[in-house]
DNA sequence: GTTAGCACTCTCACCTATCGAGTGCTAACG
DNA sequence: CGTTAGCACTCGATAGGTGAGAGTGCTAAC
């Protein structure tokens, strides 16, 4: 479908913005395409419904607004949510008992990192009638911050890292013939691991394996160890998104746009779609600002009709995810990028005070 | 709507069981009401179409099948599914190859039994063609393994605690004015901990602080994080079920009979409805055997459109968890059994191997 | 007990007519 | 020249009507 889309966002008189924004405003809460008389009446555009007309034609014109058919109302095109995005200065900001109450339940999870993006997802899911969407901080290159190791058996141990980054990583270690360890060796290779390899990356800790000795029982357990640990943290660099949460599908599936099951199929493999996803959260954890995605402005086909309200959170540099909404492209924009600007600025604070 | 249920399950002739079970198995890869004459045309059941009519009438008698309306073919009722179920001897054990395959895929996992319970939720998912649930092991009441904590400031630490079930909890330990700590300190406190608490639950756990003295700075902090631990462990022990794990739904959106999304936002919800879940995995784990729950016999309205064929695994006494998939009644039993059965025995070997 | 035959029922798909919301155009107005 | 009233026109949505087809339930014969 050939879309004419306007040039230039600068000549549009005030009274078509105005119009324009009363469209959208109409059509996000009813979800009907909009006709001139309704505009006049609910709008007091002191205007008569023939000149609205006339205006309508020249947003459609624009490229601003499109027809069902011949005798519906308008809609807003993505083109037309674009640039009513680009003009709104003020988005709507949550209200102060809310924001009071995000807080408290924030200050009641669990502390760890690991459980505040859920959180995140699952409180933007609530405040917005969208699906909440939250990454996990997740750092270029993480830096080990903790070593223990738990015997499960005579020739098997339990690693468990944690993470300058807040994560915690589990993995099985398995020893040589001739290295049986019980628990008390496994406590002294920690120890010395923790002395020798905190703070360092994988990189580094590579790097620092030479120097352990082949000799030494317990140096060479250290290194086999050592070994394992660099490679988890190969791995978890390695993975662009560690994982992408999302809550409150239900709210998008109640959304009338999404009452025949094919589209809301898409909207599920769109949320499975982790690469795309991934992409993304990379593209706007670089930038630190707000960004907002509009259905055909996501690249799958299956988000054509839906849009993303998404930001960045956490320390450049350090570690980053990502916060946001997922909800039809009729959705009420001020009100998502108020509360994902408040929910983001909150995540901020939270992993500030982590690294404090 | 009032429905006659079979009082008893024994007096059906051979042939009439024989067409109870095509009906549901042209039903269940058809989606159409099936009528008398289909029947004698695809399975050879050497009698009329009238005679198998019949016989249809006199199931529908019983309760085990129904009419859309008249001029319609018949349908399993809940009890016909029943009568099937629990007459069906045989359930339709795994391919070979695809055995190999999941073996290969849960050794490829991290080993963490945190990360199996979705693994076996996704490959049951793409097993049966509807959605897998499973719930981590859970125990009783959890052992402590291991205590780790790392210094965040002076005043505040991460504990780290690591259960012999298998999960690995996270909690902040804030101490006192006077008991500022540095990590050599930490590392002493955990150590004492771990010599002292290992193996305990929290009520032992909590009996044994009392013995640490109020007048060594060492034991003080031991005590504060012992306490920290206590609760941790309470809070662990007294959720019913920590998580329900869910994946491939999109399966079950695909099936014709939740082609209007309002089915479907019921299926979604009934996942949701984690207090119900809940239940019905204390009653399975508490038993032992693959439960199959069938349309309205499940209480919640939401769920009276789909099954539920669910198996415990894990070791009674210790952890127990359970894995099973949620489809729509319309469902393959036998393959969704076996396939089951395969999944929750390959747990039962894991977590045995964990204990080991 | 089984079967052929047949009338009957009910849904589904298709067509048609009607209604009404909303546009776009034209001509008049300030 | 921008604005407005008036009006013909378009086109989807809804309702009513019809025919075809699938499948039953009954009866009578085997």
């Amino acid at each position: 479908m050939a879309r004419r889309i306007r040039r230039t966002l600068g000549p549009l008189d005030l009274r078509s913005q105005a119009i324009l924004r009363a469209v959208i405003e109409e059509y996000v809460t009813t979800a009907q395409p909009v006709g001139s008389v309704a505009l006049v009446e609910r709008y007091g555009l002191g205007v008569s419904s023939a000149t609205v007309r006339n205006i309508l034609a020249e947003l459609e014109m624009a490229g601003l607004l499109t027809h069902p058919h011949t005798s519906a109302g308008r809609v807003p095109t993505d083109a037309g949510y674009r640039f009513f995005v680009e003009s709104i200065a003020d988005t709507v900001p949550l209200p102060a008992v809310e924001q009071l109450m995000i807080r408290h339940q924030f200050g009641q999870v669990e502390f760890a990192s690991e459980h505040w993006f859920r959180l995140a997802a699952t409180t933007l899911a609530g405040l917005t009638r969208a699906a909440g969407i939250a990454t996990p901080a997740k750092p270029r290159a993480a830096h080990i911050r903790r070593v223990d190791l738990v015997a499960v058996n005579e020739r098997m141990a339990s690693l468990i890292l944690v993470l300058r980054e807040g994560a915690i990583k589990q993995a099985a270690v398995t020893l040589d013939e001739a290295d049986v360890v019980d628990q008390a060796m496994l406590n002294r290779v920690a120890g010395l691991l923790n002395e020798r390899f905190t703070d360092l990356t994988a990189v580094q800790a590579e790097s620092r394996l030479a120097a352990l000795s082949d000799d030494d029982h317990l140096e060479r357990v250290a290194r086999r160890v050592g070994e394992r640990i660099v490679r988890v943290l190969r791995e978890y660099d390695g993975a662009a998104v560690e994982e992408v949460f999302s809550d409150g599908l239900l709210n998008v599936m109640e959304a009338p746009e999404f009452a025949q099951s094919d589209k809301l199929r898409q909207v599920f493999s769109a949320l499975e779609n982790r690469v795309y996803l991934g992409e993304l959260v990379g593209s706007v954890a670089a930038t630190g600002r707000i960004h907002v995605f509009i259905g055909a402005e996501n690249r799958p086909a299956e988000m054509h009709d839906v849009s993303l309200v998404l930001a960045p959170y956490g320390r450049r540099g350090r570690a980053i995810g990502v916060v946001g909404v997922l909800g039809p492209t009729r959705m009420s924009y001020p009100q998502a990028i108020g509360t994902v600007r408040f929910v983001s600025g909150l995540m901020n604070e939270l992993v500030d005070h982590l690294y404090a």
